[in-house]
Formats: C-alpha cells, sequence, structure tokens
DNA sequence: ATCAGGGCTCACGCCGCGTCAGGGTCAAGC
DNA sequence: GCTTGACCCTGACGCGGCGTGAGCCCTGAT
C-alpha cells in the first residue's frame, strides 16, 4: 500500500503543507495513518478525496459545505453537483459582464486620453479575443474553440504591417455591404454573394483556416449579438449588422446546399 | 449644499453602514465634513467616488488597490483597468473548463444512479405550474417557452433545502422593495437598481440561465398582469407589483443602454 | 557524527467587513 | 421640558482559509 507524506501530497495536488494540515484539523481529510512520530501518512483513496475537495474548493463553497457534501451518498452528491454548475455557470456569466463594464470604461478613459482611431479597431484588439472566446464557446461549443485558438495564433504571427493590411481589405468589405444595403440589393444576389466570397477569405485569413459554413453563419450571428460588433456596425450604418448576417447564412446555405 | 447622513448613503448605495465606517478609517472615502458631535456627512462629490469604489469592488480589486486607482491619474488607471482585465479572463475561462470537467461528471454519475424526478418536485404546486406555463407561454412567445423549459431543468436539479433557501432570498428582496417603496426611493435610484441586481440574479438562478434584458421586463409585466402574482403584491403592499414592475423595466433599460 | 531537509505543534496575521456592547444625539410628540 | 425611538459614534471581537513564522524533533545520506 502507497503512503505519501505531506510535502509529497501537497507537491501533487499543488497545495500548501500548511492546507493539509488545517484541512486535518479540521477533519475534512485525515491522513490515511498517522506515525508513532506524528507524521501524516496519506494513500490513494485520500488522494482522490483531496482532489475533489478542491474541485469544490474552486467553486468557493465553504470547506464546512465541503465536509458534508463529501460524506453524503451519491445521490446527494449529483444534486450538489449541479446546483455548483449552476453557480459556476452564473458566475462565469458574472465575469463576462465585469469584463464588458470594464471594457466600456476603459473605452472612455482611452477616449479621453488620445483619440485615435485605433479606438474603431477596438473589436479585433487581442485584448478582446478572450472575450469573444467565451463568446463563441458559450454559443459554438467545441469546434467554435478551436476556430478561436487558430484565430490566435494566426493574429499572433501577424506584424503591424498585415494587421494594416487586413484591416484595409475589412474596409473595403464593410464599405462594399453597406453601398449594397444602401441599395437594397437582397443578400442571395450574386453581387453581395461575391462580397461574401472575399469576406468568407479575409475570416479563412484572419482564423488560419476556412471557416466551415456553420461557423461563418454563426459568426453573422455574432455581429448581431455582440455588442462591440454591433456598435461598430450600427456606428457605420442602420441595419447593417442584420444584413452581414442575413448574406453570411445564405452564403453558408449555399455551400451546404451545393 | 446637500449633505447625506450615513445610513443614508448606505442606503442609496447598497451597503452597510458599517462598511462606510471600514472605507472613512481606511482613508479610502473620507465624509465630506464631520460634525462637532463626530457625525458623518457626506455630499454629491463622495456619492460618486463610492460608486466608483463599488465597481471596482465588484472587480474583486482589494481595497487598498482600488484606492490607489482611484487616486492615480488617467495613464495609471487605464494600465491598472486592463491588467484586471486579464484577471478576469482567465478567471472566466477557469469556470468554464471547470463547468465542462463537471459537466463529464454529471453525464457519468447521472448513468449510475437512476432518481425519482416527482420526488423533487414536492413543495410545489403542479397544478399552479402548468398554468404559469401556459401564461408566459401565451404572452412571451417562444423565447419565454425556452426559459420555462430551463426553469424546470434547473427546479429540478434543485432539493428542498435549496427551495427554501431560495424562498428566503425572496423574501428579502420582496421585503426591501417594500422598504423602497415606503421610503418613496426612484425605481432608477441605486439602492432599487441594487435590489434589482440581486433580483436580476436570483432569477437567473431559479432559470437556470440569465435572462435577458426583454425577458426580465417582459417578467415584470407579468407580475402586473398575472392575478396570483399581483394578488401576491397586492397581499405585501399596494402598488408594490407597479413598482417592480418599472424598477424591472429600469434596469432592463438600463443593461440595453450600458 | 553531522547536517540538510524534512516533519510536528502552537499561535499570530490578513481582509472585508458583520456583529455586538456601551454610550451620545436628534426630532417629534406629549 | 421630558420621554421615546431612531439614529449616530467608537471600540473590539469574530470568521474563513489559510500564510508565515518560531521553536523543536526525526530521518537518511554522507
Amino acid at each position: 500500500m502507497k503512503r505519501y507524506t505531506v510535502k509529497q501530497v501537497a507537491r501533487m495536488a499543488g497545495v500548501s503543507v500548511r492546507t493539509l494540515h488545517h484541512y486535518d484539523d479540521l477533519g475534512l481529510l485525515k491522513p490515511a495513518e498517522v506515525g508513532a512520530n506524528g507524521y501524516r501518512y496519506y494513500g490513494r483513496e485520500e488522494l482522490l478525496r483531496l482532489q475533489q475537495i478542491l474541485l469544490h474548493r474552486e467553486l468557493e463553497f465553504p470547506l464546512e459545505t465541503i465536509a458534508e457534501v463529501l460524506n453524503a451518498p451519491g445521490f446527494d452528491r449529483v444534486q450538489a453537483l449541479k446546483r455548483h454548475r449552476e453557480v459556476l455557470a452564473s458566475r462565469a456569466s458574472r465575469y463576462r459582464r465585469l469584463i464588458k463594464t470594464l471594457d466600456a470604461t476603459l473605452a472612455e478613459l482611452e477616449q479621453e486620453t488620445d483619440m485615435d482611431d485605433k479606438d474603431l479597431y477596438k473589436g479585433f484588439a487581442p485584448e478582446k479575443q478572450a472575450e469573444y472566446e467565451a463568446w463563441l464557446i458559450d454559443r459554438g461549443g467545441d469546434q467554435m474553440k478551436t476556430a478561436i485558438d487558430a484565430s490566435k495564433q494566426a493574429m499572433k504571427s501577424m506584424c503591424k504591417a498585415d494587421f494594416q493590411a487586413m484591416m484595409a481589405k475589412w474596409e473595403g468589405i464593410e464599405g462594399d455591404m453597406a453601398k449594397a444595403l444602401t441599395d437594397g440589393l437582397p443578400v442571395d444576389s450574386v453581387a453581395v454573394q461575391a462580397i461574401m466570397r472575399r469576406h468568407h477569405a479575409w475570416i479563412a485569413i484572419s482564423w488560419g483556416r476556412e471557416p466551415e459554413p456553420e461557423s461563418f453563419a454563426g459568426l453573422g450571428q455574432i455581429y448581431l449579438d455582440h455588442p462591440d460588433f454591433r456598435a461598430k456596425f450600427d456606428n457605420k450604418q442602420a441595419g447593417l449588422a442584420e444584413y452581414f448576417a442575413l448574406a453570411m447564412r445564405a452564403f453558408a446555405d449555399a455551400e451546404l446546399a451545393g
């Protein structure tokens, strides 16, 4: 039967020795056995329990509650986990809200300090990446996540000049779409779909790979739903976000059909 | 020059008197003046600073850092906020990771334990449940329907103790709103909107997800229109239903604007 | 035999307040 | 002017989850 000392356990689990002492004092995690010298020795089972404890601790549940949960039989455990999930979810969304608030504040402050036109592209700034990531994963699931990772990689490998070039292209696309909207061209018209091909290619470059049709359409949806994109489009022209979203949907549908 | 006592400030900002004392002790928020009797009197400027403090507190800055940030000129402020943004982002993504882990664990466990759903509903009046559902779907359309489904899911995962805890929280919210109404606080006041944040969070838990601003406001409307809710509120205090509805509308508008 | 590198048990410190206790002050109604 | 009750003050302790010593013992390799 394998036994581990405090320090070993601490290193394996990534906690401090003091923490183990503390948990022992509380009765939350007792050693498998205690030597005649007072040394604590932990076994496999204790390690597993510690894992559980740490999981629950991440959820910021008080240690006392954790003890109750872990000592309860299986059924209650499932219930507890579900509740924890809810807490986690609401906390995650709270963080997203906070980030949004922060971004707004930052935007204000930056306007005060310098009215650079970099501001206009803040939607694409690296600091936004994390948020988009969250956003996409929330609604897009796993496949979106990989798209984002790829995108981050691709962005990283771009230099400043590349970025500016990308932005110039983007302005071309956006401008053409705005004109198309003004002219009342239907989203599935040949002209608009031609612009979409350019947009698709542009995304492919910035993502570092070809977007799946569904991802492309999903991105259109994000243009609609995400406040930053929305603001950007609305600022340019009323209804442009919707127009983009529909056009991208149509493009995706065409790809799926053909 | 308008002056406010501790209690008034506390109620307006939704914090405790003790907190104000504490902030004074720390030098984080000093009163505009102190009377010969030692009473603290705050002015408009202090209220604004307090708002800032609370904003930063939401971001879980240590109070000391908040003081630094608020006392620092613009540039440092931006830097500090940006650093904090990163912390938040990484925390948010950590939560998403945890949620995934939890979901996986739950999926496994649920296959093992097969539970008795009906048991979980005890304490509710099932026929009422159905009625509310119909009502909401009737007026709320599809999005309400999905809200309801989510809510049922979330409810399922609650045990009796949870339900009681939820109800206790609800009574706190309702009570505070009643007091606010009695005090004649405007629905868009900071204090009332603070209560609304709690209500919003409460709804988020019972629905199992964050309500969209429109859904939240819509729910306020239902408080007005549905006889059961009306009766509940009117029984507590005359005009409370209207007060709630207005406050919720204001909260939703603020969210849409911000 | 030495000595580094563990182990152990107290016990105080930190943060952001909540929560008494004990006492002064104010406005209103009698 | 006196009571009442709501408010104000200061001071001090408590909590949770450990970090961080201090001071002492144990073990294994040299």
